[in-house]
Formats: structure tokens, C-alpha cells, sequence
DNA sequence: ATAAATAATGTAATCGGTTACATGACACAG
DNA sequence: CTGTGTCATGTAACCGATTACATTATTTAT
């Protein structure tokens, strides 16, 4: 006990609603003292780990509502190193894509009372690396998306003892653990759909050069033609790429009578330059999307397209996540790639040429 | 010196690319016994602060290199009590209002070295609070966004020393640092917009009910009508709300000749529903909505709205509070309320009945 | 009644940084 | 050669939690 009197304190003037003034933050020492228990008591009643009489348990909870007091995460994380933060690294923060992953995440991150810990890294290999390292020992884990398999696989490196899970869309992440789009498998559907309808000359609208997933869909849609020369116009998953690449593929003759995008961005501004331009869609081109961004739905013609649950993929990213942290050093390193299977939606944009109608199946919500 | 042998490291057999094998993570303490050097100069190195011979420095650069030391955060935060993180809280994470507005707040974040701890509360006051209470300490400053003025309230209150910036749409923040659109002023200029452009009656689709924001603007709708009745239906701000307030103007005799909706979302759903029922666009009904979401170019016709510059405000949000958090217990406490004056985009949806013509004047990127 | 087992609580070491203060080296003036 | 001031570096206290281990109280068995 130190030299400052023991007295019970007097309740303060402003204390009217039982608060203590509280001029610096409380310490679990000044609980301890005020419920006259040691801090091993206040610390197991508040990890509630440990048997702890009832009393003493009150005697604390009440302490600690009086003094507000919270428990410093730094000093916790010290002792425990444990951070209950996971740290998730994107190539980007700009869009529906991004924005829906995030709401998964954050879901399941709630869900597991863990914090979210967000950067962007403006597609750069370097500065993934500094998100990367200026995160480390700050996160449980970490989430690195990235478009470049290179990146991804730094990162993992980089990391240290830290566990990483890698989304960047590549299926071949050599024994990471990981979770991929299965980009080829719906490049193939979304062409087979094109086919299935009655469509012969099949155009590709691709994504940015060195994109991983870019280049596994193009391929995909190389593969699934069937007889059928490949055409292929670059693109950067922007909507005006694709409305650049859709006047190019309108001044080939023969019109392709189909395009198979990307992305749902760059279907759109496909359909924005075929209808300026005056050729109908779907009745003279068929316009195919990849995503099931919820825009997919509120364009008239509503665009068909691969729908890839986005938020759903990312509570799971959270979830494996959580799962490698707590296995940590363990064995069963657990080290699969998990394969999400996009889902065909068909909509207005693909129709065979004569069906008509008003089907806006999803709608979205925006605050403000 | 412990009893541990203290001859140099042999190079581990293992250690090609020139790193420690390191089974644990370094401390400091491990730089400074390899750099020969005490702990201080190791953290003086670190922070740049004091004077330090180069060789010195080159010898706890190079330790540092070898053994990847990174600082323990938690117990960096301990001695100086700062995290270098802040944290946001959001009523939700749906929509591309809120993608934006983060990624003006990771930009900021990221310039001032900070990261950025994101969280979402589902509307809900309690679990604002709960949100909140799981943030304090693990953050230096909160930017907390609700549609509620008592939920914001509260949270500054809940937050105790921890500076909150408050960002919920309400002008009247008694006091507290905040920023705020201009809501009213937004109303009203889309008000004068539809009558200038020659609209007699003017409808709103007013947003959620308790929504601050959207009973600001729904009373700046009604203030700015000029002699006219007010006709205002209910709306959620989802774009399914819009569709079913555009159904019901429909069936009023006379029909309303503009629409002003409180966000674009539901002026999208309402032009929707008027294309689909035969009702042009805006040779009948002109539509404006609110916020400017990049959605609001894409469509045809391209939607009228006021533009909040959403990510600028994020921006401004961060930098405010890194302001704050500076300033610490400092006399002027910066309790200004910073207003965001939207501005209005003149797009087709509210062309005076014969302007028509393509103007897509923005694009959206999109990564996958 | 006493020993042994069990339950509740307390004491103090520990985690890995920062930094006030102490110490040592060195230069230069007298 | 000594005293003094400056600059670089080292020592050790401190931040606030957790937790192994020690201690005390309580119950149960004999």
C-alpha cells in the first residue's frame, strides 16, 4: 500500500449519475482496489475464466462499471500476445466488389468478437508489402486479396509466423491456404449459356493485362468455344473500357452476337455503346457479365451474368482465417485451396432473341 | 549477460537469403544484443528522434534486417499509450455510399501513417454502443456515423477521453466536432431545380422514417415549394421503396410532374417503375435524386442529383479527428461542425421535356 | 479432532517496448 | 594537465494486463 490515504472515496459533486470523475483512465489496479479484491480476482471475473464466488464477482463487475473501467488492449495483447484484430489487404477499395466483401467480413468478424483491421494498396506489389509489414504484429492474421499471384505469394512470405489466407483468384497458390473464384469453370458456363442460346460468334471483352483472374477467364473462354475463332478485345474491368471495347467489336464484320465480359462493369458499358449505337440488346447481341453486381439487376436489359456471392465469400475468408490462427504452430496446416463456384443468373441480356419483360430481382439499399 | 553463450551466431545452415531462422519473433532486445548496442539506441534508431552516431544506425538497421524485428505493437502502445489507429463506425456496410466513404478514410488514414479499424453497427443504437465500448482503447479517435442524433450523442459520451468525431447527417450537434452534409440546402435546390425547369407539382419520396438526415430533407423539400401543397410518400432509401412510392404517385389525379427523392437509390427505383408503367422520363415526370452514387451515370436516362463528394468527406473525417487526437486535452477543442454543401449535377432525368442526347458523364472501375 | 483435498484468492514475475536519468567519451579552453 | 560542456550511449523504471505458483479458507474423510 503506498502512502496516499485508503479512505473510502467520497462520492464526487459531479458524480451524479455514480461515475467517478476519472481524470485519467482507470487501471485494473484502481478496480482491484476499489472492490478490494486482487487483480487476479478482477482479471479472472472479466476473462470469466476462473471459479469465482459471487460476491467477489459483483464486487468487481460494480468496480468496474464505476470507475468505466476498460481494459488496456495493448497491455493485454502484451501478456496474451493475442490482438483479436485480423488485418485484411486489397488491391483497392473502389466499388461494389470491394464494398460487399467487406460487409462479409465484417459480419463474421462481429460474429467471432474480432476487429477488422482494412488497406488498400492501389494494386501495387510494394505498397501491398508495406500495408503488409506495417500490419504485422498488430493482426492475428491477415487477408491479402491480390490481383498478382506474385504479390500474394510475397505477402505470405512476408508475413512471418503471422497466418495468411490469399484470395486473389488463382487456383494454384502451391499449398497456401486459400479461396479462389473458380474463374475457368464460369467463363466456360458463361459461354455454353451463349452457345446454348442459339449465339455463334462469341466475343471476349478481357480484364486488365497481368490480372490473374483476367487471364483465367479469358482462358476459359477460349476453351469453351466450340469450333469458333476466339475475338478478344483488351479491357480493365472499368465500365469504359468496356464501352471502348464494344466499338471495336461493333465495327467488325460479321457483328459478333455476343459478348461475354469480364466483368459486370465492363458488360454495362458494353450495353451503354450498343444501345447509343442503335444495335439491340439482346435481340441483335447477347451481353453476359461475371460478378452479380447488384447494378446487374437494375439495368434495363437486365444483365445476365455469373453471380459470385462476394459477402459470403469473404465470411468465409474470416472464418478460415480464424481457423488458422487458432491452429496456430499446429499440424494439420491446413492448406486447401477453397473453390467458390459461380452461379449462372440469367437475365434480360441473354434472352434468344424475342423474350421481353420486367424482372428487377434484386434491389439495393443505400443510406444517406 | 545471462549465462547463455554469447559467441557470434554461426550463420544458420538454412539462412541462404541472409535472415535469422528466428523460431520466435525478435525484440528489441534481440536487435540489441546482435547490433552490440543497448535497447535505447535500438528504439532511438527506430523513431528517428535522437541524435545517433551512422554507425550506429547501420549496425541496428542491419540487426533489424536480419532478425525481420518488427516492434510489438501492444506494448509500443503500452509505454506511449497511442495505438496509431483509428476506428470507424458505420450503421451499415451495404451500399456504395459507404464503400466511398471509406476509401476517402483509408486514403487519409494511410497518408498519416494510421490504419483503420471498421466496424458496423446494423442501425442499431445498442450495438452502436456495443461497437463502440469494444473500440475504446484499442483506438485513438472514433468517427462514428448514425442516422440517429441520440445514438451519436451517447457514443461521444460512452467514448470518455477518446475523441469522437461525429458524422451523422445532423446539423445541431451541440457542440461536437462534427461534419455534416447540407441536407436542407440540398432539398431545397432540388426543389428550385424542378421549378425552374418548369415542374408545378413536385412530389418527395421522403427516406426512413427517424432518419435524421431524411427528415431534414424532407422538411427542406417542403420549405422550399412555392405556394404549392406538399405530397410526400414514404420511402426506406432502398431502391424497392422508391419503386413502390413511384406506383402510388402514379395513382394521384393530377399526377406529380417531378419527383424529388431523398437518395438516388430510390429515384432509381421510381424511374423504374414509370418506364415500366409507360410514364416517360422526363418528358412526364422529372426525377432527381440525392448523393450522386456512380450508378446515377450509368443509367438512361442519366439521373439529376446533388453530388456529395463522399470519399472528400471521408477524407476530411480522418484528418479532422487526426486533428483532434492531436490536440489532445489542449484548450481549443475544435467543436466545430464542418458543412459539406452538395452540389447540383444537371443530368437528363429533369431535361425540360424535349432536351435529349448521351452523356455518360462518369465511370465506375471495378476489380473482379 | 485432525489430516487431506479442494476451492478461492493473493503475490509477483513476465510480456516488449519507451524514456528519464546516469554515465562515459571526447574536445577544447585555460 | 585538468575542468567543463557536448554528444552518444547505457541502465533501469515504468506502462497495464495475465497467470504460475503460493497461500489461505472451506469442506470432506477418517
Amino acid at each position: 500500500m503506498t502512502l496516499r490515504e485508503e479512505h473510502v472515496e467520497i462520492s464526487s459533486p459531479s458524480g451524479l449519475n455514480g461515475h467517478a470523475p476519472a481524470a485519467k483512465a482507470a487501471t485494473i489496479r484502481d478496480v482491484a482496489e476499489r472492490a478490494q479484491v486482487s487483480v487476479a480476482s478482477v482479471s479472472r471475473v472479466l476473462n470469466g475464466s476462473d471459479a469465482i464466488t459471487e460476491t467477489t464477482r459483483r464486487r468487481v463487475l460494480d468496480a468496474v462499471e464505476y470507475l468505466r473501467y476498460v481494459p488496456h488492449v495493448g497491455a493485454r495483447s502484451l501478456s496474451t500476445s493475442r490482438t483479436d484484430t485480423i488485418g485484411v489487404i486489397l488491391p483497392d477499395l473502389y466499388g461494389e466488389f470491394f464494398s460487399e466483401l467487406i460487409r462479409g467480413m465484417d459480419l463474421a468478424a462481429r460474429a467471432h468478437g474480432k476487429h477488422l483491421i482494412v488497406s488498400s494498396s492501389h494494386g501495387d506489389t510494394e505498397e501491398t508489402m508495406a500495408a503488409l509489414r506495417s500490419m504485422r504484429g498488430r493482426v492475428d492474421g491477415m487477408i491479402v486479396l491480390s490481383p498478382h499471384l506474385r504479390a500474394a505469394n510475397l505477402a505470405a512470405d512476408v508475413a512471418g509466423r503471422t497466418p495468411v489466407l490469399v484470395m486473389n483468384g488463382g487456383l494454384d497458390e502451391g499449398g497456401r491456404p486459400s479461396i479462389a473464384v473458380d474463374n475457368h469453370g464460369g467463363a466456360v458456363a458463361a459461354v455454353q449459356h451463349l452457345v446454348a442460346t442459339g449465339r455463334r460468334r462469341i466475343a471476349h471483352i478481357r480484364g486488365a493485362a497481368g490480372n490473374l483472374e483476367a487471364d483465367i477467364r479469358a482462358e476459359g473462354y477460349a476453351s469453351a468455344l466450340d469450333g469458333q475463332d476466339p475475338i478478344i478485345v483488351e479491357g480493365d474491368f472499368t465500365q469504359a473500357a468496356g464501352h471502348r471495347a464494344a466499338t471495336r467489336l461493333m465495327a467488325l464484320s460479321p457483328r459478333p452476337d455476343a459478348v461475354f465480359a469480364a466483368n459486370d462493369m465492363m458488360a454495362l458499358g458494353a450495353m451503354l455503346a450498343f444501345q447509343e449505337a442503335g444495335v439491340r440488346c439482346p435481340e441483335d447481341v447477347a451481353v453476359i457479365g461475371f460478378d452479380d453486381v447488384p447494378l446487374a439487376a437494375l439495368v434495363r436489359p437486365t444483365l445476365t451474368t455469373l453471380r459470385v456471392n462476394i459477402a459470403e465469400m469473404g465470411r468465409r475468408g474470416v472464418e478460415r482465417l480464424i481457423g488458422l490462427v487458432q491452429a496456430g504452430a499446429n499440424a494439420d496446416p491446413d492448406t486447401a485451396c477453397e473453390i467458390v463456384r459461380p452461379a449462372l443468373v440469367v437475365r434480360q441480356s441473354t434472352a434468344a432473341a424475342s423474350t421481353a419483360g420486367s424482372n428487377p430481382d434484386r434491389t439495393a439499399a443505400s443510406p444517406s
